[in-house]
DNA sequence: AATGAATGAGCATTCATTCAT
DNA sequence: TATGAATGAATGCTCATTCAT
C-alpha cells in the first residue's frame, strides 16, 4: 500500500516509467539513425537498460514504432479536442488546429522527425497509420470545414474532406521543410501564412 | 539524344538499355515490397538478369533508388519546362504545373509509390533529394509565383517560396492519398480543386 | 520415510513437496515440448510458482532433467528389488522385471516420453545416465541371467551382460514404439511376447 | 561439354560436392557437440566454408539433420536390398540384415552417434523419422520373418512386426552401448550373439 | 559484359539465471 | 521462502556485395 502510494507520488508506476523511457529513447534513436538503421541495442543503450528489457515492454521493434505513433497521436488529438472546446467559429477552430499542429511538432524535434520521415517509409506502416489516428485527425478538420460551409462562411463547391487534405498537406509540408532545413527557425508562425492562403487564396482581391 | 539514337541503330544492348531495365524493375519491386524489404536479387530476377549484373550498372542498392529519383525528376522537369514554354500567364503556368504533377505520377503508379513513400523513409535520402531536383522544382513554382506578384496578380504579403511549398504540399497530399486509397479514382482532376483553393481560398467571397 | 511423514503431519509446504511439484511439472512440460524447447518459465507456470523459485530447488534446468531421471530410477529400482524379493526362479525374476519395466512406464506416459526420448538426445546425458542408475538396472538383469546359467537353466555360451542388453533393448523398443504410436494400446502385455522370444527364440522347435 | 565431362571425372559436380561436404561436416559436429549445441558456424568452419554458404544448400539447421538421416537411410536400404538379392533363406536374410546393420554403423562412428543419439532427442524428429525410412527398414525385417513363418521355419504365434521390433531393439541397443562404451571393441560380431538369442532363445534346450 | 556461387558482417529476439525486494 | 523484473550472452539466418569464370 504505502509503496504503491509512494510510487504513484514520487515516480510513475515502474512499468509505465520504463515503457515511456523506452519510447522516448527509441524516438531519439529513430530520429537520429532512421528506423531501419536503428538497432534495438541502440535503443536499449540510449535508455540505459539491457537489450532484453525492451522485450518486456514491447513485442518487437515494429511495435515500438507503432506505439510512438499511437501515443503521440492520442495525446495530440485529446489535447486538441480539449483546446477546441468552446471555440465555435470554424475559422478560429481551424486556426487553433493549424497552430497546434505546428506547435506540437516543433516542441519535440525527434518526434517530428519520426512523424514526418520514419513513419512515411513504408506503405505497410502508412496504410496502418492512415487507418488509425490520422483518419481521425482529418475528420476533425473536415467536420470543421463542413460546419463552416453550413454556416455560410466557406465556399460549398469543394468537398470538406478534400479541403481538409489540402490544409493538412500544406501544414505537413511546412513541418517537413522545417525538419530538413539547415537553418533553424520557428515553425509555429508558418501556420498563419498557410491559413492566409487557405482562407483567402493567393489571388489579389 | 545522339546516344540513344546510336544505340537504337547499332542495336547494341548498350549500357543504357539494361540500366533502364534495372531501373524499371527496381521501381516495380520497391513499390511492391518497400525499399528496405526489397532484395537486390528480387530486382535482378524481375529484370531477368543475374544478381551480379546489377552491380555493373549501379554501385549499390542505394544508388538505384537515387537514380530512379534523378531520372524521373530530370524527365519531369525537362518535360515540364518544355510544356511551359509559351505560357506567359502565371495562373496558367501554375495550372499547367499542378496538372502535370498529378498527371505524371498517376501515369505510373509504381513510380508514384516510390516517390511518395519509399523516398520519404530516411532523412538521409530526404536531405539529398531536397538538395537535388526537388529544390529545382520548388524554384520553378516559386519563380512563377514571383512573376505573378510582379504582374500584380498575386498578393505580395507572402513569400513566393512559402507559397510554393504550400501548393506543393497540397498536391503532394493528393498523391499520397490517391496511392493509399483502396478505391481507384482519377488523380488528375484533383489539381483543379487544389488550384481553386490555392488561388481563391476557402472563404466565401 | 520419517521425513515424508513429518511433512505431511506438520503441513509444512516443505522443500520436498515443492521440489516434487517442480519435478512433476517439468516432466509434463518436457514431454510436451521437449527438453530443449521447454523454458524454465513454462515449468514454473505449470507448477504455479514464480520463475525464480525453481532455482531455490534446482541449480539449473539440466539438474531438473537429471533429478527426474534419478528419482524415477531410484524408485523403480527399489520398488523392483522389493518385488523381486522371494522370487528365486531366474525365469520368473526376468518375467517380473520385464513386466515391471513396461508397467511402470505405461503408468506415466509423460515420464515415459522423458525416458525414451528426452534423455536420449545428448551423448553427455546418455553417458551420465549410463554411469548412473541404468548400469544398476542392467546389472540386476545380468545377475539374474548369470544365476540362471549357474542353475543350468540358461545357455552358457553367451555373456550375461550381453543377454541383459538384448533383453533391455527389446523392451526399450517396445516402449518407444508405444509412445510414438498413434494408436493407443496396452503396453504391458508386450512383455510376454518379448520374453517368449528371449527365452525360446523364434525358431520352430 | 568438355568441362562437364572433366568435372564428372575429376570431381563431382560442384553442387553435390559441397552439399556432401556440409553433410559430412555436420555429422562430425553433431556427433561431437550434439545437435542443439552445434552452431551453424561450427559446421561451416568444419567444412571450411562461409556461414552463409550452408544456406545455399540447406534451408535450415533442421534440414541438415533430416538430410543426414535421409541420405544414410536411403543408402543403407538400397545397399541392403542389393546385398539381400539372391538370399532366399529367411535365416540367412536376417543374418545378413543384422550384420549389415552393425557393420554400416560401425564404419562411421560419427554417423552412428547421430543415428543413435541426436536423432532420438525429440518426439518431433522421432515421429518424422518413424514415418520415413525407419518404417521401411522394419518392414523389410518383418517381411522376412513372415516368409520364415510361411516356410514353416519360424514359430507363428508371434506377429512378424513385433518380432521385427524385438530384433531391431536388440541390435539398436548393441549400437548404443558400443557408442557410449569407453572401451573400443568391434561391433559387428555382436550381430551373431543377438541372432543366437533371437533365433534360439536363452533357454537351454 | 554477364554470371551466380560464395562471402561474412550484421541483428532481432530468446531465455537461463540472478537478485533486490 | 518467494517473487518476477532485469539481465545480457548467445545464434540462426539474411542479403548486399564480390569475383572467378
Amino acid at each position: 500500500m504505502v509503496r504503491s502510494v509512494r510510487t504513484t507520488i514520487q515516480n510513475r508506476p515502474a512499468g509505465g516509467d520504463k515503457r515511456e523511457l523506452i519510447l522516448r529513447s527509441a524516438t531519439k534513436v529513430f530520429a537520429e539513425r532512421g528506423f531501419f538503421n536503428s538497432k534495438v541495442a541502440d535503443i536499449a543503450k540510449q535508455a540505459g537498460i539491457a537489450d532484453g528489457t525492451v522485450y518486456l515492454y514491447f513485442k518487437s521493434k515494429d511495435e515500438i514504432l507503432h506505439s510512438i505513433f499511437d501515443k503521440a497521436m492520442d495525446e495530440f488529438i485529446s489535447e486538441g479536442k480539449q483546446k477546441l472546446e468552446g471555440i465555435e467559429s470554424p475559422v478560429e477552430r481551424l486556426r487553433k488546429i493549424a497552430n497546434l499542429h505546428l506547435e506540437k511538432l516543433s516542441e519535440d524535434r525527434d518526434m517530428a522527425i519520426v512523424f514526418q520521415v520514419e513513419l512515411r517509409g513504408s506503405t505497410k506502416f502508412m496504410e496502418e497509420f492512415s487507418a488509425a489516428g490520422f483518419a481521425d485527425y482529418l475528420e476533425i478538420i473536415s467536420d470543421t470545414i463542413k460546419s463552416g460551409q453550413d454556416a455560410g462562411e466557406f465556399r460549398t463547391d469543394i468537398k470538406p474532406i478534400v479541403c481538409a487534405k489540402i490544409l493538412f498537406g500544406a501544414l505537413d509540408e511546412m513541418v517537413t521543410n522545417w525538419i530538413l532545413s539547415k537553418q533553424s527557425y520557428p515553425l509555429k508562425p508558418m501556420a498563419e501564412t498557410v491559413l492566409q492562403i487557405f482562407f483567402g487564396g493567393v489571388m489579389k482581391q
